[in-house]
DNA sequence: GATACATCCTCTAGCCGCTAGAGGTTCAAG
DNA sequence: CTTGAACCTCTAGCGGCTAGAGGATGTATC
């Protein structure tokens, strides 16, 4: 039996962090002891994992709680965790194609910047000026 | 003069969004007309364009107000702006970086789920062991 | 000048995913 | 039996908006 602080150490994730995934319902409601201190078992300790790897692959709590219910549910089919992960995995992809954009403008930006009074700066200009820009008004 | 639903239009920026950077002293209080509309000049326009700019850059508020006081002032020297603008690009490095990492692993999952039921299902299988994982705990 | 109605106003509360702190209780070691 | 680390609950705050209630203003048309 794990206390809570043992369960935050051996999954990284911080004790209120825990708590506040029991509050919302990620987490079930664990044991108690006569005093009211939380108390762990295994299968608590897979389920956190489980949930903090998914958010280091930047899966919201929302898709984690489907993944979770899918897991939960071993015969039905698994298209739907498929998706998820796909759905995912596209988001991921945009993202990196909106930084690589900003990357290259930031380094044009820098990279013109040679050092003299603020009102010759090239990284102001270019904030200000957004007609040079390569980020579009979505 | 512009009123803020045009000014929300030119720049692209929602009307509750213009007035929240006025409530925390991003933008000046603009001029109001006798019925205590807000009523803006170009000047205005242009800080505000400088500031959306800015944040489509993914620069924070707190730093584009670093750089708007730089701007201010044509006569310091513009190392600091120099300075914030290679903090961001760092920064923008780093979470290009971290997707890298999430991506490659999210393909993997996908592409090794066969389609079967949630049981033989990799992408859970993935989550949850974290064994395999590129990802550390940082 | 009346009317319609789009746009404006202020204010409060909510979103996500935590995180911090106050003020008090329980547990385990010595 | 005492110490003190770790636990408890509760509330509020972070960034950066966004939404909605409920009411006032501005402008175009008759």
């Amino acid at each position: 039996m794990l206390t809570i602080g043992n369960l935050s150490k051996k999954t990284g994730t911080k004790v209120q962090t825990i708590r506040y995934y029991e509050q919302i319902g990620l987490m079930p409601e664990p044991g108690r002891t006569e005093g009211g201190q939380r108390r762990y078992d295994n299968a608590q300790l897979d389920r956190l994992s489980f949930i903090r790897h998914s958010r280091q692959l930047g899966f919201s709590l929302d898709a984690i709680r489907e993944l979770l219910d899918l897991s939960d549910h071993p015969n039905r089919p698994c298209d739907e965790a498929d998706a998820i992960a796909r759905r995912q995995l596209k988001q991921v992809e945009q993202r990196m194609a909106r930084l690589k954009a900003l990357r290259t403008e930031l380094k044009r930006m820098v990279h013109e910047c040679s050092g003299g009074r603020t009102a010759d700066c090239r990284v102001l200009e270019v904030l200000r000026d957004h007609s040079e820009c390569l980020t579009e008004h979505e």
